[in-house]
DNA sequence: CAATCGTGGCA
DNA sequence: TTGCCAAGATT
Protein backbone atom coordinates (compact mmCIF):
# COMPACT_ATOMS: atom_id res chain seq x y z
CA UNK A 1 0.00 0.00 0.00
CA UNK A 2 1.27 3.67 -0.63
CA UNK A 3 1.72 6.30 1.77
CA UNK A 4 -1.27 7.72 -0.03
CA UNK A 5 -4.06 5.07 -0.02
CA UNK A 6 -3.67 5.00 3.77
CA UNK A 7 -5.32 8.55 4.08
CA UNK A 8 -9.08 7.76 4.64
CA UNK A 9 -10.05 11.39 4.60
CA UNK A 10 -7.55 13.58 3.92
CA UNK A 11 -8.54 17.27 3.68
CA UNK A 12 -7.10 20.37 1.44
CA UNK A 13 -6.40 23.35 3.70
CA UNK A 14 -9.11 25.86 3.51
CA UNK A 15 -6.28 28.22 2.07
CA UNK A 16 -6.95 29.27 -1.64
CA UNK A 17 -3.49 30.36 -2.43
CA UNK A 18 -1.35 27.27 -1.20
CA UNK A 19 -0.19 24.66 -2.96
CA UNK A 20 -1.42 20.58 -2.05
CA UNK A 21 -1.16 20.73 1.10
CA UNK A 22 -3.69 18.56 3.36
CA UNK A 23 -3.65 16.30 6.97
CA UNK A 24 -3.64 12.51 6.81
CA UNK A 25 -6.90 13.23 8.16
CA UNK A 26 -9.55 16.62 8.92
CA UNK A 27 -8.44 19.47 10.36
CA UNK A 28 -11.26 19.53 13.00
CA UNK A 29 -10.00 16.22 14.98
CA UNK A 30 -6.77 17.03 14.22
CA UNK A 31 -7.50 20.27 16.43
CA UNK A 32 -9.22 18.41 18.66
CA UNK A 33 -6.65 15.97 19.11
CA UNK A 34 -4.41 18.29 19.63
CA UNK A 35 -5.94 20.41 22.67
CA UNK A 36 -6.35 17.73 24.66
CA UNK A 37 -3.04 16.39 24.10
CA UNK A 38 -2.68 20.13 25.43
CA UNK A 39 -5.04 19.97 28.46
CA UNK A 40 -3.35 17.19 29.72
CA UNK A 41 0.46 17.57 28.98
CA UNK A 42 1.25 21.26 29.12
CA UNK A 43 4.20 22.39 31.35
CA UNK A 44 3.32 24.56 34.45
CA UNK A 45 4.61 27.88 33.90
CA UNK A 46 4.09 31.17 35.57
CA UNK A 47 2.85 32.96 32.57
CA UNK A 48 -0.05 30.45 31.96
CA UNK A 49 -3.40 29.92 33.06
CA UNK A 50 -3.48 33.80 34.64
CA UNK A 51 -5.65 35.37 32.23
CA UNK A 52 -3.47 38.98 32.83
CA UNK A 53 -2.42 40.67 29.26
CA UNK A 54 0.19 42.30 30.76
CA UNK A 55 1.60 39.03 32.29
CA UNK A 56 0.92 37.24 28.65
CA UNK A 57 2.75 40.28 26.71
CA UNK A 58 5.61 40.56 29.49
CA UNK A 59 6.28 36.54 28.82
CA UNK A 60 6.20 36.92 24.75
CA UNK A 61 8.84 39.36 25.21
CA UNK A 62 10.93 37.33 26.87
CA UNK A 63 11.09 34.20 24.97
CA UNK A 64 11.57 35.99 21.78
CA UNK A 65 14.80 33.98 20.71
CA UNK A 66 15.25 32.45 24.74
CA UNK A 67 14.40 29.90 26.22
CA UNK A 68 11.89 29.13 28.48
CA UNK A 69 14.33 27.96 31.00
CA UNK A 70 16.03 31.26 30.60
CA UNK A 71 12.77 33.27 31.10
CA UNK A 72 12.10 31.63 34.72
CA UNK A 73 14.42 33.53 36.50
CA UNK A 74 13.45 36.69 35.17
CA UNK A 75 9.71 36.66 35.16
CA UNK A 76 8.16 36.59 38.21
CA UNK A 77 11.34 39.30 39.82
CA UNK A 78 10.20 41.43 36.91
CA UNK A 79 6.61 41.03 37.27
CA UNK A 80 6.87 41.61 40.86
CA UNK A 81 8.27 45.06 40.77
CA UNK A 82 6.39 45.86 37.42
CA UNK A 83 2.57 44.13 37.94
CA UNK A 84 1.20 46.71 35.78
CA UNK A 85 1.84 48.53 32.45
CA UNK A 86 2.03 51.63 34.38
CA UNK A 87 4.26 50.67 37.24
CA UNK A 88 6.91 49.91 34.43
CA UNK A 89 6.01 53.15 32.21
CA UNK A 90 6.98 55.00 35.74
CA UNK A 91 10.15 52.94 36.24
CA UNK A 92 13.49 54.53 35.63
CA UNK A 93 15.35 52.35 32.69
CA UNK A 94 18.66 51.79 35.15
CA UNK A 95 15.86 49.57 37.19
CA UNK A 96 14.29 48.06 34.22
CA UNK A 97 18.22 47.52 32.23
CA UNK A 98 19.05 45.66 35.86
CA UNK A 99 16.20 43.07 35.90
CA UNK A 100 16.64 41.95 32.16
CA UNK A 101 20.50 42.06 32.75
CA UNK A 102 21.57 38.69 31.76
CA UNK A 103 18.84 38.04 29.82
CA UNK A 104 20.11 39.51 26.13
CA UNK A 105 18.46 41.33 23.48
CA UNK A 106 18.26 44.53 25.54
CA UNK A 107 16.51 46.07 22.82
CA UNK A 108 13.40 43.94 24.06
CA UNK A 109 13.20 45.44 27.36
CA UNK A 110 13.71 49.38 26.16
CA UNK A 111 11.13 48.41 23.96
CA UNK A 112 9.11 47.08 26.38
CA UNK A 113 9.44 50.55 28.51
CA UNK A 114 8.59 52.21 25.37
CA UNK A 115 5.28 50.27 24.94
CA UNK A 116 4.53 50.20 28.31
CA UNK A 117 4.36 54.10 27.94
CA UNK A 118 2.15 54.14 24.94
CA UNK A 119 -0.15 51.93 26.80
CA UNK A 120 -0.58 54.57 29.63
CA UNK A 121 -1.05 57.57 27.12
CA UNK A 122 -2.81 55.85 24.49
CA UNK A 123 -4.93 53.61 26.50
CA UNK A 124 -5.25 54.78 30.37
CA UNK A 125 -2.50 51.83 31.03
CA UNK A 126 -5.19 49.10 29.82
CA UNK A 127 -3.08 46.58 27.23
CA UNK A 128 -5.27 46.97 23.80
CA UNK A 129 -7.75 44.12 22.49
CA UNK A 130 -7.55 45.13 18.76
CA UNK A 131 -4.28 43.76 16.85
CA UNK A 132 -4.36 46.68 15.29
CA UNK A 133 -3.61 48.48 18.37
CA UNK A 134 -1.43 45.62 20.11
CA UNK A 135 0.49 45.46 17.03
CA UNK A 136 1.07 49.42 16.82
CA UNK A 137 3.24 49.06 20.34
CA UNK A 138 6.61 49.56 20.28
CA UNK A 139 8.59 46.21 20.07
CA UNK A 140 5.61 44.26 19.40
CA UNK A 141 5.51 42.96 15.63
CA UNK A 142 3.45 40.40 13.73
CA UNK A 143 3.91 37.09 16.16
CA UNK A 144 4.28 39.05 19.25
CA UNK A 145 0.52 40.82 18.36
CA UNK A 146 -1.04 37.57 17.17
CA UNK A 147 0.25 36.21 20.36
CA UNK A 148 -1.56 37.94 22.76
CA UNK A 149 -4.55 38.78 20.90
CA UNK A 150 -4.97 34.76 21.04
CA UNK A 151 -4.01 33.86 24.44
CA UNK A 152 -5.10 36.98 26.57
CA UNK A 153 -8.34 37.68 24.31
CA UNK A 154 -9.05 34.66 22.74
CA UNK A 155 -9.23 36.14 19.54
CA UNK A 156 -8.37 33.75 16.43
CA UNK A 157 -5.62 35.41 15.29
CA UNK A 158 -2.61 33.41 13.53
CA UNK A 159 0.81 33.30 15.04
CA UNK A 160 3.60 32.07 13.91
CA UNK A 161 7.16 31.55 15.45
CA UNK A 162 10.11 28.41 15.16
CA UNK A 163 8.24 26.02 16.78
CA UNK A 164 4.83 26.42 14.37
CA UNK A 165 7.21 26.40 11.64
CA UNK A 166 8.46 22.85 12.58
CA UNK A 167 5.33 21.65 13.20
CA UNK A 168 4.00 22.53 10.68
CA UNK A 169 6.75 22.19 7.73
CA UNK A 170 6.12 18.46 9.30
CA UNK A 171 2.70 18.15 9.26
CA UNK A 172 2.00 19.34 5.87
CA UNK A 173 5.87 18.38 4.35
CA UNK A 174 6.09 21.89 3.71
CA UNK A 175 9.29 21.79 1.12
CA UNK A 176 10.01 25.37 0.66
CA UNK A 177 13.00 27.27 2.57
CA UNK A 178 11.37 28.24 6.08
CA UNK A 179 12.67 31.57 5.14
CA UNK A 180 11.48 32.13 1.82
CA UNK A 181 8.01 34.35 0.68
CA UNK A 182 6.31 31.64 -0.36
CA UNK A 183 6.83 29.08 3.08
CA UNK A 184 5.97 32.00 5.00
CA UNK A 185 2.89 32.76 3.07
CA UNK A 186 2.29 28.89 3.62
CA UNK A 187 3.00 29.30 7.44
CA UNK A 188 0.76 31.92 8.33
CA UNK A 189 -2.27 30.76 5.95
CA UNK A 190 -1.55 27.52 8.14
CA UNK A 191 -1.79 29.31 11.37
CA UNK A 192 -4.77 31.23 10.44
CA UNK A 193 -6.77 27.73 9.41
CA UNK A 194 -5.34 25.95 12.56
CA UNK A 195 -7.06 29.34 14.70
CA UNK A 196 -10.30 29.48 13.28
CA UNK A 197 -12.44 27.12 15.91
CA UNK A 198 -12.61 26.79 19.54
CA UNK A 199 -10.10 28.04 22.20
CA UNK A 200 -7.81 29.40 19.71
CA UNK A 201 -5.17 30.88 22.48
CA UNK A 202 -4.99 27.35 23.85
CA UNK A 203 -4.75 25.80 19.91
CA UNK A 204 -1.98 28.01 19.55
CA UNK A 205 -0.33 27.63 22.65
CA UNK A 206 -0.57 23.75 22.04
CA UNK A 207 1.37 24.04 18.22
CA UNK A 208 4.19 25.94 20.48
CA UNK A 209 4.31 23.27 23.18
CA UNK A 210 4.35 20.61 20.56
CA UNK A 211 7.48 22.05 19.23
CA UNK A 212 8.85 22.51 22.69
CA UNK A 213 8.50 19.65 24.02
CA UNK A 214 7.55 16.82 21.57
CA UNK A 215 8.28 17.96 18.07
CA UNK A 216 11.93 18.95 18.90
CA UNK A 217 14.10 20.08 16.37
CA UNK A 218 16.43 17.28 16.49
CA UNK A 219 15.23 14.50 18.47
CA UNK A 220 11.05 14.33 17.69
CA UNK A 221 9.39 11.80 20.00
CA UNK A 222 6.74 10.76 17.57
CA UNK A 223 5.56 7.74 19.83
CA UNK A 224 4.05 10.05 22.10
CA UNK A 225 2.42 12.86 19.45
CA UNK A 226 -0.93 13.52 19.35
CA UNK A 227 -0.77 14.29 15.66
CA UNK A 228 1.60 10.87 14.31
CA UNK A 229 -1.54 9.78 12.11
CA UNK A 230 -2.08 13.32 10.88
CA UNK A 231 1.37 13.87 9.87
CA UNK A 232 2.92 13.61 6.69
CA UNK A 233 6.38 13.57 7.26
CA UNK A 234 6.28 10.84 10.19
CA UNK A 235 4.78 8.52 7.25
CA UNK A 236 6.03 9.60 3.96
CA UNK A 237 9.59 10.79 5.12
CA UNK A 238 12.11 11.46 7.91
CA UNK A 239 10.71 14.31 10.57
CA UNK A 240 14.34 15.19 11.01
CA UNK A 241 14.36 16.34 7.18
CA UNK A 242 11.66 19.10 8.01
CA UNK A 243 11.29 22.49 8.11
CA UNK A 244 13.87 22.85 5.08
CA UNK A 245 16.55 25.56 5.58
CA UNK A 246 19.38 26.89 3.83
CA UNK A 247 22.50 27.15 5.95
CA UNK A 248 24.21 30.08 5.08
CA UNK A 249 27.68 30.78 6.84
CA UNK A 250 28.13 32.22 10.68
CA UNK A 251 30.92 34.64 10.05
CA UNK A 252 31.59 36.04 13.11
CA UNK A 253 33.96 39.16 13.45
CA UNK A 254 36.69 39.23 15.94
CA UNK A 255 37.06 42.39 18.10
CA UNK A 256 39.60 43.07 20.69
CA UNK A 257 39.17 45.52 23.18
CA UNK A 258 41.27 47.17 25.89
CA UNK A 259 40.11 47.70 29.13
CA UNK A 260 40.32 49.12 32.84
CA UNK A 261 39.55 47.78 36.01
CA UNK A 262 39.98 50.84 38.09
CA UNK A 263 39.25 51.21 41.95
CA UNK A 264 39.69 53.70 44.50
CA UNK A 265 39.80 53.57 48.37
CA UNK A 266 35.99 54.98 49.59
CA UNK A 267 36.94 55.16 53.38
CA UNK A 268 40.68 56.23 54.88
CA UNK A 269 41.07 52.29 55.94
CA UNK A 270 41.12 51.39 52.42
CA UNK A 271 38.92 48.35 52.96
CA UNK A 272 36.00 49.30 50.69
CA UNK A 273 36.80 50.29 47.36
CA UNK A 274 34.70 51.48 44.50
CA UNK A 275 35.13 50.66 40.40
CA UNK A 276 34.52 53.20 37.53
CA UNK A 277 31.78 52.08 35.27
CA UNK A 278 30.80 53.75 32.62
CA UNK A 279 26.79 53.81 30.63
CA UNK A 280 26.50 52.33 26.94
CA UNK A 281 24.60 53.97 24.08
CA UNK A 282 21.05 52.97 24.79
CA UNK A 283 20.97 51.10 21.24
CA UNK A 284 23.46 48.68 19.64
CA UNK A 285 25.07 45.95 21.24
CA UNK A 286 24.28 45.49 25.24
CA UNK A 287 22.69 48.88 24.87
CA UNK A 288 21.79 50.68 28.11
CA UNK A 289 24.04 48.84 30.05
CA UNK A 290 26.72 49.55 31.99
CA UNK A 291 30.34 48.53 31.06
CA UNK A 292 33.88 48.92 32.72
CA UNK A 293 35.72 51.75 30.46
CA UNK A 294 37.06 50.19 27.22
CA UNK A 295 39.21 51.44 24.21
CA UNK A 296 38.92 49.74 20.85
CA UNK A 297 42.36 48.27 18.87
CA UNK A 298 42.98 47.04 15.72
CA UNK A 299 45.03 44.03 16.68
CA UNK A 300 43.78 40.45 17.95
CA UNK A 301 47.10 39.16 19.87
CA UNK A 302 47.97 40.13 23.29
CA UNK A 303 48.42 44.32 23.22
CA UNK A 304 52.20 46.13 24.13
CA UNK A 305 52.55 47.58 26.68
CA UNK A 306 52.93 50.83 25.00
CA UNK A 307 49.21 50.87 23.81
CA UNK A 308 47.75 50.65 27.39
CA UNK A 309 50.80 53.29 28.39
CA UNK A 310 48.94 55.88 25.59
CA UNK A 311 45.65 55.20 26.86
CA UNK A 312 46.54 55.68 30.35
CA UNK A 313 48.24 59.06 29.63
CA UNK A 314 44.96 59.92 28.25
CA UNK A 315 43.05 59.21 31.50
CA UNK A 316 45.86 60.75 33.74
CA UNK A 317 46.44 56.84 35.19
CA UNK A 318 49.91 56.72 36.50
CA UNK A 319 49.90 54.06 38.97
CA UNK A 320 51.15 50.84 37.89
CA UNK A 321 48.79 47.86 37.21
CA UNK A 322 48.56 45.22 40.10
CA UNK A 323 47.58 42.45 37.40
CA UNK A 324 46.26 41.94 34.07
CA UNK A 325 43.74 39.70 32.85
CA UNK A 326 42.00 38.95 29.69
CA UNK A 327 38.77 37.03 28.41
CA UNK A 328 37.04 36.43 25.66
CA UNK A 329 33.37 36.68 24.73
CA UNK A 330 31.15 35.26 22.02
CA UNK A 331 28.56 36.99 21.03
CA UNK A 332 25.88 36.02 17.84
CA UNK A 333 27.62 37.79 15.21
CA UNK A 334 30.98 38.69 16.94
CA UNK A 335 33.70 37.65 19.30
CA UNK A 336 35.36 40.14 21.72
CA UNK A 337 39.07 39.22 23.20
CA UNK A 338 39.16 42.11 26.41
CA UNK A 339 42.51 42.64 27.68
CA UNK A 340 42.68 44.27 31.21
CA UNK A 341 44.81 46.10 33.55
CA UNK A 342 43.59 46.21 37.03
CA UNK A 343 44.53 49.57 38.99
CA UNK A 344 44.37 50.06 42.40
CA UNK A 345 44.23 53.57 43.06
CA UNK A 346 45.14 55.62 46.29
CA UNK A 347 43.52 58.53 47.53
CA UNK A 348 45.65 61.71 46.10
CA UNK A 349 45.27 60.33 42.70
CA UNK A 350 43.78 62.68 39.89
CA UNK A 351 42.33 61.16 37.09
CA UNK A 352 40.69 62.64 33.83
CA UNK A 353 38.00 59.81 33.09
CA UNK A 354 35.32 60.69 30.72
CA UNK A 355 32.01 62.85 32.68
CA UNK A 356 30.00 60.07 32.46
CA UNK A 357 31.85 57.94 34.76
CA UNK A 358 30.43 56.43 37.82
CA UNK A 359 32.37 55.02 41.09
CA UNK A 360 30.48 52.35 42.53
CA UNK A 361 31.00 49.80 45.39
CA UNK A 362 30.03 46.24 45.37
CA UNK A 363 26.94 46.25 46.25
CA UNK A 364 25.26 49.35 44.25
CA UNK A 365 27.27 47.06 41.54
CA UNK A 366 25.18 44.36 42.40
CA UNK A 367 22.03 46.10 41.86
CA UNK A 368 22.90 47.64 38.40
CA UNK A 369 23.05 46.10 34.87
CA UNK A 370 26.28 45.28 34.01
CA UNK A 371 26.98 44.23 30.82
CA UNK A 372 27.91 40.39 30.11
CA UNK A 373 31.84 40.79 29.31
CA UNK A 374 32.89 43.45 31.83
CA UNK A 375 30.69 41.16 34.71
CA UNK A 376 32.72 38.33 33.37
CA UNK A 377 36.23 40.44 33.64
CA UNK A 378 35.08 41.70 37.12
CA UNK A 379 34.65 38.08 38.17
CA UNK A 380 37.86 37.16 36.20
CA UNK A 381 39.58 39.79 37.94
CA UNK A 382 38.51 38.79 41.66
CA UNK A 383 36.07 41.13 42.44
CA UNK A 384 33.70 39.33 44.62
CA UNK A 385 30.08 40.11 42.83
CA UNK A 386 27.05 38.13 44.22
CA UNK A 387 24.85 38.34 41.21
CA UNK A 388 25.57 36.80 37.90
CA UNK A 389 22.20 38.09 36.51
CA UNK A 390 19.26 40.23 36.76
CA UNK A 391 18.29 40.04 40.12
CA UNK A 392 17.94 43.91 40.44
CA UNK A 393 18.72 43.59 43.95
C1' DC B 1 15.66 43.03 2.74
C1' DA B 2 19.76 41.80 4.91
C1' DA B 3 22.15 42.87 8.99
C1' DT B 4 21.90 43.55 13.87
C1' DC B 5 21.01 42.18 18.42
C1' DG B 6 22.75 37.86 23.78
C1' DT B 7 22.93 33.97 25.93
C1' DG B 8 23.26 29.27 27.22
C1' DG B 9 22.88 24.42 25.81
C1' DC B 10 24.87 20.95 23.43
C1' DA B 11 27.83 18.23 20.08
C1' DT C 1 37.53 23.75 25.06
C1' DT C 2 35.54 25.56 21.00
C1' DG C 3 32.07 26.11 17.61
C1' DC C 4 27.44 25.85 16.22
C1' DC C 5 22.86 27.15 16.83
C1' DA C 6 18.06 28.83 18.02
C1' DA C 7 14.14 32.06 14.75
C1' DG C 8 11.51 37.71 16.59
C1' DA C 9 11.68 42.93 15.92
C1' DT C 10 13.86 46.75 14.16
C1' DT C 11 16.46 49.50 11.01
Amino acid sequence: MSPLEEITDPIITRSRDVPKLYLRAPLDSARADLLSWYDQHKRSLPWRDINDPWSTWVSEIMLQQTRVSSVLDYFDRFMDRFPTPRDLAEAEWDEVASLWAGLGYYSRARNLWEGAKQVVERHHGKVPQTLTEIKALKGVGPYTAGAICSIAFDQPTPIVDGNVMRVFARLYCVTEEMRSAPAQKIFWRLASDWAEGERPGDLNQAIMELGATVCTPKSPTCLFCPLRDVCRASHEADPLSFPVRERKGVKRAHESWLSIVISRPVNRSGERREYALLPRPQSGLLGGQWSLPMKRREGIGAPLEGEFNEWFSELSVVTPKVKSVSIKHAFTHKEWSLWAHVIELEETDDLTLPNEVKWLEITDIDRLALGGPSLKMMLAVGVELKRRRGSGR
